[in-house]
DNA sequence: AAATATTTGGAATGATCGTTCCGAATGTAG
DNA sequence: CTACATTCGGAACGATCATTCCAAATATTT
């Protein structure tokens, strides 16, 4: 009976996206989506509900593809250190190849949103936790391999970690240069070194 | 012959500010400008041009504050080590007495605004530059005072300072408590010590 | 006290905001 | 081929946006 959804729903999403993570949530109108998408207003609210409900969808899916990278990584890179490098080393090249200087969706979303919208707010807290998690569990395995020092606790340095990784998505977006996000993470690892 | 200007100018600006330090650009309109500031529209234009104008005034007077504030602690405090070690302490204490989790104008202004506004951009990138040299100066004077190791130069360390400053700021917006605050800086400031 | 230069409050403007609504289009089921 | 459920395009809505404008208020100078 129904007739069929024309649009590819997961296209869509990643056009919203790109959009939402281009602009902002504020800067971003729905008329610019309705271009961006190539559906009508109509077809917007009728599949993904109101601007809000359309930005957390596209949040979400954001961090979620973000999550999943790291997570393969940790699948083709073995030894701990080499994976933390090309953790990082990754996001350099991300930095460097995003030519519209988007920098990173969720640290923009945090800044912009969160003091401001609670459902915001949860989707950016949780994001925090896996990621200290998941920085953590790298850790702790670098520890038993005897390949990082065991003075500090993994959650402590998987803080550590993810502060510093937040803070390269700010400093790229001002200077998206390789020279000074590589010396920043230099210094950031050799905190990895040794001294055990 | 003129009529007086009957407002406080530095005073409106210290309003205006913290309106656009709460909400942002996008989301702080001039009907809440009036309202916050006291003012009158014409009053504000008038003075301040329009709000992009106020903006950059504030924007401005925010970095200026911030900046001073760290050479005074540097006129205050003398060993070189101590006197970090200060500089992020102080920044923790100022992110929990934040009740409203404004976080960093500057770092919120650089997420929200860089990719989309010049004269934006020209500010961030400025006061990037005042922050690392800034850093920079101190490292080279507590390793002059051998406080701190010769292993690497004071541009990396104190580029690697200024990207913890941030992450701070935005770790801080999403989950303002002391104890993830400090562990971090614990590890940062770390990197500055023995090894030399 | 009168004249003047400026500020001020508030109404008005046109643009744009997010959202709703409805008739037309369209694919499926009988 | 008819009936129907749903999507779709685009007009329309009220609210709000930044900005402009003008008459009233006011402090200084004459």
């Amino acid at each position: 009976m129904p007739k069929e959804i024309l649009f590819d729903e997961e296209e869509v999403l990643r056009r919203a996206t790109e959009l939402f993570w281009t602009r902002g949530y504020n800067a971003t109108s729905m008329d610019e989506l309705t271009r961006a998408t190539g559906l009508s207003r109509s077809s917007i609210y009728n599949s993904f509900g109101g601007k809000h409900d359309l930005f957390m969808r596209c949040l979400r899916y954001y961090v979620n593809d973000q999550e999943r990278q790291l997570h393969e990584l940790a699948g083709k890179m073995k030894p701990v250190d080499q994976r933390i490098r090309a953790a990082f080393q990754f996001a350099v090249e991300e930095i460097l190849a995003d030519r519209m200087r988007k920098g990173c969706m969720m640290v923009n979303t945090t800044t912009e949103m969160v003091n401001q919208d609670k459902a915001i707010a949860a989707v950016a807290a949780e994001n925090m936790e896996n990621m200290e998690k998941l920085f953590a569990d790298w850790i702790r395995e670098g520890q038993a391999a005897r390949d990082i020092h065991t003075t500090l606790a993994p959650q402590v340095l998987g803080r550590f970690l993810f502060n510093t990784y937040s803070g390269l998505k700010v400093y790229g977006k001002t200077r998206p240069d390789r020279k000074p996000l590589e010396d920043i993470i230099t210094v950031a690892l050799s905190v990895l070194e040794g001294r055990a």
